[in-house]
DNA sequence: TCGATTTCTGAAATCGTTACCACAAAGCAG
DNA sequence: CTGCTTTGTGGTAACGATTTCAGAAATCGA
């Protein structure tokens, strides 16, 4: 009961396999009739070619990879539904390597070296020079997302932009004494993008010629319990601040949990905004910076799929630009002020 | 620059390649002082066994394959999380084929017939038995998750048992009229879930003495869109119903913004009931029925690790109990009623 | 009509790995 | 010392497809 290959197919016809693999490949010339029988044969074997004899003939792989850390958080999942998005109409499938440790990194792209897949997306995560020189040499075309690096396409958010959307909207409502929640900087994986969006606050508190005061900054695990904590110290000091930025939409329901315990309400007594607008974000009601997590899976699922149809092209680097989404988590800063 | 071979790990080790491969795969024996020269070539020349080679000479792949219909939604998410954390640890990545189209379904599994995974969960949908076949003809084990066959195995849910809990709930707050407000039950892919939670409901208020009046059923497309229109015509009606269970939470979404729209307070007014308990479901206060979508994966992944380890045994059907998780957007009923 | 091209097809080699066998050396019981 | 099992290793042949290449048949231009 072992499946027919294209030896069975070949003789049923009464071919050779070559012209079964001319057929079934659109490749070279085959007579009409050929084909017509060539394809009664398959059709009456109900052949399937066979994806690993493919792959190590021709040296390609047909699935595309995504590497992705933590693909149960809700912004990864949102940059995979943009991803899925972008490929739908290929009928490729998606392999998911998701990485929770540094280990699994290495595992993973260790095994990616040995599949070689037609091309892999990789998500906040930064690959090593020699990691990138390899998949070249393989002719895998590598796609980064949140994370940038010369030799390979990517696309990445302006986070500066979009911190400064979000602190502009806070000092137009008024609010002077704005508080940041954020990741640790220094992490194994060496994600960056909380690191830019504290950056991007304070280089535009300095445009309206405030600093950010260190005591309102806090680092660290991201989480949302682990914002709220630290939500709830920044409100119980001598003079919290009227609003606070979080570094991501998960740490901002941390802070609208914190504020709430406090019996404030938030957009009223204090200003809340988060940053990425994940699917919560809307029925939460939450103001918040799009980080069009799903654009750039589609983005990235795009540009991989021209450089497979067309290896030779240079790396792009596209930038998505940020927008403040308003929503009631953000108020006008009113009696509350002395 | 091509990727070094197994013939040359074993040149530059000064043995043979079944030997590498031996040492590779942990297989027959190998002299530990050669196994130690082995490694240290692999190592030097930074060699990766190719994947597709190996899975031609052995017949299978190393990937898992998980087939999704829509993917993006966030009872999908909640199963593809649930099935990375079975897997996490084995360093398998999971390929996923997303479903939006019949069509979609056919080129997947006429795909996966080619790749030839080393297992195979299936969402939701049916597969003929003729694939089935397929697969076990090729050692490709099967679990299916919300849906069942007695040749492979399968993790479902009570889902009568958890209309049940829903609709014994909603009586004892004092409800009598109660609408339902689910999917076609006539679907392209044959979802049968929603029919079988109107059934639940259905047995429950019998058991009750009530009957579901079929005026106070609605059905259509999966969304919330929709199923806040319905629930609108609903509440419209010259006898409304004190209560609604959604054969979703996601329609459940839906009706609490019909109440909402209609100027009611959910919980007060009218009660709710979800099915499934997403991840928004905790946030927006919604009463629903634990669908354990996680944990089916969950479970989903065991069974299929433990298949792949051991393939000869015989097919598991685990059933799943749901529960009800009370939230505010049921209450008992007061004055409203005359 | 003849030679040159274009179509059409098959034999054989090849991709990188592992399975199957054969065989040698070493250890061991009698 | 003989015969047996346990170790250790390599030669060879697959696995199932595609990619040469070569040659036959059909088509075409002059």
């Amino acid at each position: 009961m072992k499946p027919p290959t294209i030896t069975e197919v070949a003789q049923l016809a009464g071919v050779s396999p070559p012209t079964v693999s001319r057929v079934l490949n659109g490749n070279g010339y085959v007579k009409e009739e050929t084909r017509i029988r060539v394809e009664a044969a398959i059709e009456s074997l109900d052949y399937r070619p066979s994806a690993p004899a493919r792959s190590l003939r021709t040296g390609r792989n047909s699935a595309l990879a995504c590497v992705v850390p933590f693909v149960a958080h809700p912004s990864a999942v949102d940059h995979v539904r943009g991803v899925v998005e972008g490929l739908h109409g290929t009928n490729t499938p998606l392999s998911l390597y998701d990485v929770e440790t540094v280990d699994d990194l290495a595992s993973h792209v260790s095994h990616l070296h040995s599949v070689a897949p037609a091309g892999l997306i990789v998500v906040a995560l930064r690959l090593s020079d020699a990691d990138l020189v390899q998949f070249a040499a393989k002719q895998v075309p590598v796609v980064l997302i949140d994370a940038a690096h010369p030799a390979v396409s990517s696309v990445t958010l302006d986070e500066h932009a979009g911190a400064a959307l979000a602190t502009k909207h806070l000092l137009e409502l008024g609010h002077r004494r704005v508080a940041f929640v954020g990741d640790d900087e220094e992490n194994v994986f060496g994600f960056t993008s909380s690191r830019e969006r504290r950056l991007g606050l304070e280089l535009a508190l300095a445009e309206a010629g405030l600093e950010l005061d260190p005591a309102l900054v806090r680092r660290g695990p991201h989480s949302r319990a682990v914002a709220a904590s630290q939500t709830g110290e920044i409100l119980a000091m001598d003079a919290p601040p009227t609003a606070i930025l979080a570094a991501s939409d998960t740490q901002a329901l941390g802070a609208l949990d914190a504020v709430r315990a406090a019996g404030l309400v938030p957009g009223r007594d204090v200003s809340v905004v988060g940053f990425d607008n994940i699917e919560v974000a809307a029925d939460l009601e939450l103001t918040t910076v799009d980080g069009q997590l799903r654009q750039a899976g589609v983005v990235a699922a795009e540009i991989l799929r021209s450089q497979i149809a067309n290896p030779d092209q240079p790396p792009r680097a596209e930038v998505l630009e940020a927008s403040l989404i308003v929503r009631s988590s953000t108020g006008s800063i009113e009696e509350e002020v002395v």
